[in-house]
DNA sequence: GGTAGTTTTTGACTGTGAGTCGTAAACCTC
DNA sequence: GAGGTTTACGACTCACAGTCAAAAACTACC
């Protein structure tokens, strides 16, 4: 996430097909090697992979017509960096805000938009939210984090009762100022579990004794 | 689902590697093919496709190792068959209960469990029900599919309350007599839409105007 | 130093969804 | 018709989430 909207990663194609086209990062998998491995080891071609907080596998695309020139099959990746951190990405590469896209290569544009929905239902059933927001924030900041994410408003106040009452994130103690123009110094949480955790989504039919 | 469990068809091997462990359906893909034609391709020498209800795409596995005589990548498709179908299966085919599962070839007993999980969330978040009951049903038979399938008990006053509020079944008008012993006969439902559509899971934080 | 303005926090109110339980309804068998 | 069985229905309660308003804590400016 960056200037307040969710952005994607993506570099432009200087050869056929689809030159001048923006694609996602990536490349052949190699002998030997895992299908994360490999994404990992494109990745770290663009930006420090260490920056990247959550990674998982999103689908594999497998139309014959996805490449017009060869028969390829792609499985995509979705990858999450914390607000803030800010990769330095070679010159053919840059961040693009998801609902403004270039015209994208292949079958790029449909995984983009598979990948935020993906990420929209993480975030409401699962702690996902750590790999988008710092490590420690206020309440206002993460607030963005969900609405630039989701798409919509989101209330301060639920958001924190929900994710409190959750137990995803807890207050650390600390306040911080907030901006430009004084007002009350905002408490200060942290998310209590840095990595996937499903929150329950079946208590609905499961009977509580 | 098939007396009252949850089952996952299975062939026994008759051929190093794995010889005589169980695996799931599947083969080679050919060029030109989609994954999920490839897929219906090898599902058709086992059963009658078109008696498979839904077909979704799990994952891709990449560990090097998963083959031990070759480097292959498996993606893995979860499909469900209606309660009351008994499809017909060739001799080295068997349905097993997805709890109680016999050795296993490659890494299809964690894409099984995968399978299950998958199913799990959807049978919460979306109609995926209709692919496991029948075209229709009376409220304890749709409690049995449920029970199977989620793994834990279920109440017919909430699971109807809840599945009639979501509009996802609704009354056909007709009724059914129940079982050997009498009782007062059962009110017959369907599904609405016998496609996969997701009940919205972000009512949580979206506002209401 | 006081006042106005900003931002965050807190609590009360409300509506809806969901779990529990008891009772009524409808059918069977004997 | 009596007793047993199964399903349907309604009442009660609790928990969760959306709304709103007021209080708290700070800055900036006069």
């Amino acid at each position: 996430m960056r200037a307040g909207r969710l952005q994607v990663l993506l570099w432009q194609r200087a050869r056929a097909p689809f030159r001048d086209a923006w694609a996602l990062p990536g490349g052949l998998l190699e002998g030997g090697e895992t299908l994360e491995e490999s994404i990992r080891r494109h990745l770290a071609a663009k930006v420090d992979v260490r920056e990247i907080s959550h990674v998982e596998q999103l689908a594999t695309y497998s139309d014959p017509d996805r490449d017009p020139t060869a028969w390829e099959l792609a499985t995509a990746y979705l990858g999450l960096v914390e607000l803030g951190l800010d990769p330095h990405v070679p010159d053919d590469t840059r961040w693009h805000p998801i609902d403004d896209l270039p015209p994208t290569a292949f079958d790029h544009g449909a995984i983009v938009l598979a990948g935020r929905e993906r990420l929209r239902g993480k975030l409401s059933y699962s702690n996902a939210g750590f790999a988008l927001a710092p490590p420690t924030f206020t309440l206002a900041e993460l607030r963005e984090v969900y609405v630039a994410a989701l798409g919509h408003e989101v209330s301060a106040t639920n958001l924190r009762r929900v994710l409190e009452r959750r137990a995803v994130i807890e207050p650390t103690g600390e306040r911080r100022p907030s901006g430009r123009a004084g007002g009350r110094p905002a408490e200060v949480f942290r998310f209590r579990d840095r990595h996937l955790a499903i929150t329950d989504p079946f208590a609905a039919l499961r009977p509580r004794r």
